[in-house]
This record gives structure tokens, C-alpha cells and sequence, in this order.
DNA sequence: CTGTTAGCGCATTCAC
DNA sequence: GTGAATGCGCTAACAG
């Protein structure tokens, strides 16, 4: 594999040619040498085991074509997904990519961003941005190469999901199926998906002539134990249960789910829950859960395309299409 | 903060001093170099926003401090508090962290393994090892600097919870609350974790003299959707049903529920159900879930020491003991 | 403690 | 199409 890897100029004198001309028969980027001293060189390398040393070759080319990427949590299933699609996609494009975690806190955010870029990375994609998000402003300010995915601040290059048509079409959802007295289980607001899906509920229940409780819009963080508060929160009041609750990812959905459980209530049945993502688990749930289905890939590869070569080709905020996924979690009241 | 980085080169230009003595004064590994001169260095290096050019400085000094970790997937829970685990005890020692994901291919795993040694990673973190695993044989016979996480194949330094143990733990627990009829749903016995597992199990139950079921016995894969088809081998077949099921990871756990449910079976009731691993869903499924906790952070922080300095500190197998969690989903019979 | 010298391994001029 | 020369930016060996 490798120890003592041989070297360019090794392979120069045993192809008995110049380094330079060595360099570009094994330069992967002109595909066009071909000629037979080229690919003498070639077989020669290919008989040693020749690796190019790709530090060298970043440093003098001063490129690593590598993308730096930077999620709150690898331990958040859709983070992971999307990391693995973003993976996936740079190394189709032979760029290999890195991922660091920020947690929620910015200032950690902003050390991690820095090491990344200490490290050279061509371009950085991030699944952190708060609406207005300081760190982001500042990679804009410095001219970083960057995008935004799944949460956007309207300002950098952003692939995200239709936020706002998704919350739109799971309140509808539920108001097909006859519910009226519906909950928002949300995360914290300053999220542009927050704030989306929050718009696309308000507007579905406004369209229905449905009336808002403001103690039913409940906004906590993003996991189970945050999903589990708020559940416990609208199941234990005194006052008028919802029959019907729409939390904004799944994770949230599993916590209220959690939650109606230790409350004794049945859920797709006393209470009907939806949530937003569609995470593997939440299809192999006791109780499947309704939701919605975000197309990860697609949004990892916009971008991924946003972030290597943003120049005009796309427009500033992508969206891609959420579309319904029924099961039992949800039902007629 | 960046664009045209200053360089050392003038750094040194701006203190008056030669580029060998700025470069010594900004090596962070050098805590006692503290003449005026050095002091002033660092000053002006602060002043100007100095960033050592990373690439340049692996280069010369042959190391990179980056470790490479490989794991099957991320978004695979279990693998990506794992890999968070590492990164972060990584950090604390000043190493960097990359992964790379290898899904279960063998044929991959190669490739991802070549990919990061050719990035010059320092030392490798695996999580995909199997019991007779080429790939990694291969990593000795070059002494490539490396651990084993997880799993082992009890040839390289390895950082692996007690399996036997645990499972034998798990399984007195179903034994103790009256079970007799007891199944196992494991993953393929070519890793050891599941080989393992599988003996603790084997072993409590010959201890209590219990009779093991071959059919009772199910070896598929590691995912939700094994556990769900284990669970519905186990109950739709038409002869007696396993009181009680020891499923060797969490998600497998998960998939037997969603089993059960769609059998009309009430779990914590009709069939106790335990896991493996406490993964943070765990404790907040509908019928929270009695399982194995697994300390990955101290697993962690042993592989990342076997990776990086494993000369005879440490025996070849590092054990970390697993408790028991209990909760609802296992009852007295 | 400091400066000089000499690369790490490769890619890119620029002549031929 | 090829080779000689020149660094990318940093660090290490050596001598003082």
C-alpha cells in the first residue's frame, strides 16, 4: 500500500525522462497526451505502484479539491444523510470531502469553520445557517466559496427543500382528514426552515378558515427530548387537546409520539401526528409515521454545484419539492 | 480571513529575522522557545493574522495529524456517535478527522482505505472490521498505523465493548423476569460483535439450562429492516412464539417492534424486547426500550490512543464493560 | 538562540 | 512534445 511510496522523479528516471514531462503523462487532467513516451511513463507508474503525493500536488497547485462541510450533528439522521449524499456526489466529481460538527453553538461554529479553511478546502457547504448568521456573512465578506443546504439565509447560494409548500401540503393533510384543532410542534424560529414551515401551517390553516391557538405553535429545538417536551406540554393542559399534531422533522414526531404514549393516548387514533423528513426509521416505527419526504440527493447535488461553480448558473435559493408520505400515524378524526 | 494568507516568509521579513527562527517561533510544539525576539515574532504573526499554510507544513514535516476513520455508514447511528466520539478526542489531542463511509462492501473498503492513505492520514479508525477481514490484514503487513473499533478480528489493537458479557447480561436479565422462550436476533456472525453476542447468549441460556431453538436463532443484517423481518419470521410461524427476544443492536430492536406491532403484539406485554447499544432513540420509543449501554466514549478515546501510539501500552483487546439499561419493553413474564 | 542552506514532492513557466 | 529551471510555503540539519 504504501511505507516508502516512489516518488515522481523515480519514475522519471526509470522512464529515463524529465520530471516535467513525467508530471504531465500522470497529470489526470490532460486527457490528450498520448503519446508513446506518455504512455510508457503511465505503464511504468502503474507497474510501481506510483501514487501521486497529493499534499505536494495541493500545495502547488494550490488546490485540494476538497469541500469542507459543517453540520450541527452527525448523530441527526438527516444530517448524516446529508452528509453521505454530499459525499457521494464531490466524489463522482473526485472531490473528496470532509465533515465537521458545530453543535448549536455559533461560536464553535465559527472555530470549526476556520479550521476548515486552515485546511484549504476549496469550498464550504453548510447546514447551520441561522437567518441572519454572522459566520455566513463573514465567508461572503471574504469571498469564501460557499452553500447553503437545507437551511438558507437568503443571501448565500442555498439548496434547500420547499419549506413552505411542505408544511403547506401536511397541514392540508390533516385538515382533509377532518381535523380542526391542530398543533405546530417547531423548532426555534431563527431557522429559515423554522420559519417556513411555520408560514406554510399558518397558511393552511388560514385557507381553511382554521383558527389559530397560540398555545398549540410550541417552539423548542430540533430532537426527540424537545418532541417529547412539547407533547407533554399540549397533553397534559387542562384546557382543549389538539387531535392533531404536525411537528416539523421526524425526530420531533418521535418525541411527541414518545410523550403520547406515556399520556396513554393512541396515536393515529385519539391523536393523529405527521411529521417532516422521512428518516429511515420513521417507516419502521411501532406506528409508521406520516411525513414528508425531502429529496435529499437531488438537494446535496445542487449543492454541491453551488458551491464548486455558483457563477449564474443557478438561481440564489433552489428549492426542491417535498412531496406526502401516508401512513398510520395519521387518520381520520 | 483569507483570500491572499500572509506567509511566513514575510512574517519573518516584517520582524527582521530570518524565516527558520519565525518558523521556530510559531511551532506550536516548541512551548519553551521565549527569547524577546520569538515573543516579538508571534506578536506581529498575531498582528498580521498569521495561518501556518497546513499543506505545505505536512509536507515538510512528513505528518499530517489527521486521522481517517471508516466506518459501513453514518447515518447509521451507533457509527455516527462513534465517529463523533473519535473527532472529538481527536480534537483534544490537536488531530484532525476525516471518515469515510464504506457501506458493506469489502471491494469498497479497499478503495476508501486507499483514498485516505493516500491523503497521508497518520493512522486509520475502522469500524467495519470483519473476523478474517483481508483489507485489514493487509494494513499490518505494510504497518500502516491503524485500530479496530467495535469490532475485531483479534489480530489488530482493537478498542471493542466486553460483547460476550453484555449479550450474556442481556440475556439473564429476559432469563430473570421468568423467560424461558427465548429468541436472538443477531447480525452476520462474521463480525465479532455479533459472534460474541451470540455466545453470551448461548451462554446464559446453557447456564440456566434452557433449550435454545435453532429456528429461534436469526442472523441477518444489522438495520431496522432486519429486525423487522426477523420479527416477522418469528411471529407468523405457526408453532409456539419466543416469549421474550434479545436483539443485538438497537435498530434491530426497533425493526422487531415495528414487527410486533403489525402482529397485534403488544410489546412489554405479550413478548419483552431487548436491545443493544442505547443509542439516544432508545429511550424515547413509544415503549421506551430495555437494552445494553455501551460506553463509546471511553471506546473512543482507547482506539484513538491504539491508533496513534499502540507500543505496548495497551494489550492487543481493550474491553470496555456495558451495563444494563432497563425499562418498558421487557416485563415479567 | 539564530541564520544559512537545502530540500519535502510536485507543477508550471519558459525556452527549445 | 520535451527538459531545465523555479518555486508552492514551510521545516530541519547544521554550524556558529
Amino acid at each position: 500500500m504504501d511505507n516508502k511510496q516512489i516518488t515522481l522523479k523515480e519514475i522519471a528516471k526509470l522512464a529515463g525522462v524529465s520530471t516535467s514531462t513525467a508530471s504531465r503523462a500522470l497529470d489526470e487532467r490532460f486527457d490528450n497526451y498520448n503519446s508513446k513516451i506518455a504512455k510508457n511513463i503511465r505503464e511504468i507508474a502503474e507497474k510501481h505502484g506510483y501514487i501521486r503525493n497529493i499534499i505536494a500536488s495541493n500545495l502547488r497547485r494550490g488546490t485540494t479539491r476538497t469541500i469542507g462541510v459543517l453540520v450541527p450533528y452527525l448523530s441527526d439522521t438527516v444530517m448524516a444523510l446529508l452528509y453521505e449524499n454530499i459525499a457521494n456526489i464531490a466524489e463522482r466529481h473526485n472531490y473528496f470531502t470532509v465533515v465537521a460538527t458545530a453543535g448549536n453553538s455559533k461560536e464553535r461554529e465559527r472555530e470549526v469553520i476556520k479550521s476548515l479553511l486552515d485546511r484549504k478546502v476549496d469550498a464550504l457547504i453548510l447546514a447551520t445557517c441561522s437567518l441572519d448568521d454572522e459566520n455566513i456573512a463573514s465567508l461572503r465578506r471574504n469571498k469564501i466559496p460557499h452553500s447553503l443546504i437545507l437551511r438558507t439565509d437568503g443571501q448565500s447560494y442555498s439548496s434547500i427543500g420547499d419549506d413552505k409548500a411542505g408544511a403547506y401540503i401536511a397541514t392540508k393533510h390533516l385538515i382533509d382528514l377532518g381535523h380542526k384543532k391542530i398543533a405546530l410542534i417547531n423548532g426555534p424560529i431563527k431557522s429559515s426552515n423554522s420559519k417556513y414551515r411555520q408560514e406554510g401551517f399558518i397558511e393552511a390553516m388560514k385557507t381553511s378558515n382554521l383558527k389559530l391557538n397560540k398555545d398549540w405553535i410550541i417552539n423548542l429545538g430540533f430532537d426527540i427530548k424537545s418532541g417529547e417536551k412539547s407533547g407533554d406540554i399540549l397533553f397534559s393542559s387542562k384546557k382543549e387537546r389538539p387531535t392533531a399534531i404536525f411537528a416539523t422533522n421526524d425526530e420531533l414526531a418521535i418525541g411527541v409520539m414518545s410523550s403520547a404514549y406515556n399520556h396513554g393516548i393512541a396515536i393515529g387514533k385519539d391523536v393523529s401526528i405527521i411529521g417532516y423528513g422521512d428518516i429511515p426509521l420513521s417507516s419502521r416505527l411501532p406506528i409508521p409515521l406520516t411525513t414528508i419526504q425531502i429529496p435529499f440527493e437531488y438537494m446535496a447535488e445542487r449543492a454541491f454545484n453551488l458551491a464548486i461553480n455558483n457563477q449564474g448558473h443557478y438561481p440564489l435559493i433552489n428549492m426542491v419539492t417535498p412531496t406526502l408520505i401516508s401512513r398510520k400515524s395519521t387518520s381520520k378524526i
